[in-house]
DNA sequence: ATGTAC
């Protein structure tokens, strides 16, 4: 008996060894060769029953192989790609074509589509559209949990304000910048804080305290709020035909959705050992798990709290500037919803995807200096009834700060006659795909209903000034 | 995007 003759029976590595000492102790016994091969066949058949015998380190060891192959086969990538729509492929970077392939071939991988202002991202690419079954991934979601858009137009002449009202407006009543929130005394309440669902799970109460102090706030990137004029060319929803005064915000759950995302990615990529490296950031959760339910409590959670940081700011500045309302819209593109997908209930995570259900309405701002588009669903079934969320950038953070100067950012706004508290390079219209080309590349997915231009704008401070 | 750590 050597080595040989027990590779022969497809051991593997360490369990050669492991079978040889245990042959030699079945040969001192008296037993032959082939009686000791057939023994070490019924192990390998059946090593639950050998368990604790003579060939119980062998069992062992094929035991942890077999749940270790299970687990792998469990998340084992298609070989091929489902296949999925690509609207305007042409804007759209191989980068983020790849991530999509390979969210694409994930198990619980259903349909998918890619939005014109896609690029890369964590996990699944930004402007990524991916319907799976019976699995959530934290990451098809995004670090952003419940990132929104938020629209009030006044009924009110856009010269109502002007640019230094604006700017104190937006100066009392908003906050930005990473780890920003409100000084004790000035500290809002919502009834998002009382939801029930904080009591749910210890890390939601642990971060209940941070909600508190950050709700209303806006946080940093490309989060803004700016006053502007809103264009609405045709009549809808009692509202005339005309150009108005209006408030844009972009802003998500901050710190509070960023930890519920950071905990549950940990979560899956530690649930799922042996998915293969390129789709690490693509781990799910099942729903029908404790983990699974408990991350889809926290995600909608933070998205009812991101829309409450919107809700505050625009229900301040609508009383400070003691007006009605005459249009309110708000839309999540950071989120996962469970959606009838050919007569099935899928869950249809968008990263940065508008909803864009047949009548839904829908925001899809352009850039600090560009226009953004009010927009309405038209329900396509081969986008899973999305559209894009943004332009999308052309030029990466670090790519925008060394290729864009400041004097060609200050061209572009004084050209529009846009005023810019905060903001960096990083996020200069220049760092962004062109608006106009991105709506124009989605006329199946949303018709455009109005047209609103920033006038005066607040961001972060990026780390290369404007 | 967040505000700290594979």
């Amino acid at each position: 008996m050597n080595g040989k003759h027990i590779s022969n029976l497809g051991l593997k590595g360490a369990e050669i060894g492991v079978a040889l000492k245990a042959a030699e102790l079945r040969e001192t016994a008296g037993l032959e060769r082939d009686e000791i091969l057939n023994e070490l066949r019924g192990v390998q058949q059946r090593p639950g029953e050998y368990v604790g015998g003579v060939y119980g380190d062998l069992a062992d060891m094929l035991l942890a192989r077999q749940a270790n192959d299970e687990l792998h086969a469990a998340d084992a990538l298609r070989e091929h790609a489902l296949s999925y729509k690509v609207y305007g492929g042409n804007l759209i970077e191989p980068g983020a074509l790849a991530q999509m392939n390979t969210a694409m071939r994930l198990p619980i991988a259903r349909a998918g589509a890619l939005m014109p202002d896609a690029h890369v991202g964590y996990g699944l690419p930004i402007g990524g559209v991916l319907a799976t079954e019976g699995a959530v991934i934290p990451y098809g979601v995004g670090v952003d949990i419940g990132c929104s858009m938020r629209l009030s137009v006044y009924p009110l002449a856009p010269d109502r304000l002007d640019s230094r009202g604006a700017v104190a407006l937006l100066q009392k009543h908003t906050r930005f910048g990473a780890g920003v929130g409100w000084d004790k005394r000035e500290r809002l309440d919502h009834e998002v804080l009382d939801d029930a669902d904080w009591d749910t799970l210890p890390l939601l109460r642990h971060l209940y305290d941070k909600a508190v102090t950050q709700l209303g706030t806006s946080g940093s990137g490309n989060h803004f709020a700016e006053f502007g004029t809103f264009t609405l060319p045709a009549p809808m929803s009692g509202l005339e035909a005309g150009t108005y005064l209006a408030l844009l915000t972009h802003s998500g759950s901050r710190g509070f959705g960023a930890q519920v995302a950071g905990h549950f990615t940990n979560l899956a990529e530690r649930l799922h050992p042996t998915l293969d490296a390129s789709a690490k950031k693509l781990a799910w959760l099942n729903l029908d798990s404790e983990e699974g339910q408990n991350y889809w409590t926290a995600m909608n959670l933070a998205g009812r709290y991101a829309l409450a940081n919107h809700e505050q700011i625009h229900q301040r500045i609508a009383r400070a500037l003691d007006t009605e309302v005459a249009l309110e819209v708000s839309n999540s593109h950071n989120l996962a919803w469970k959606q009838q997908v050919d007569g099935r209930e899928l869950i249809v995570h968008r990263k940065g995807a508008t909803p864009a259900a047949a009548g839904q309405l829908g925001l899809i701002p352009g850039s600090m200096a560009d226009p953004a588009y009010l927009v309405r669903g038209k329900g396509e079934a081969a986008a899973l009834e999305s559209a894009s969320h943004g332009a999308g950038r052309q030029l990466g953070r670090k790519a925008a700060e060394r290729a864009i100067a400041k004097k060609d950012v200050q061209a572009y706004l004084n050209e529009r006659g846009v005023t810019l508290i905060g903001g960096g390079i990083d996020e200069a219209p220049q760092a962004y795909k062109r608006v106009e080309q991105v709506i124009a590349a989605q006329t199946e997915l949303v018709d455009v209903l109005g047209q609103f231009q920033p006038q005066v704008v607040r961001m972060d401070s990026g780390s290369e000034d404007i």
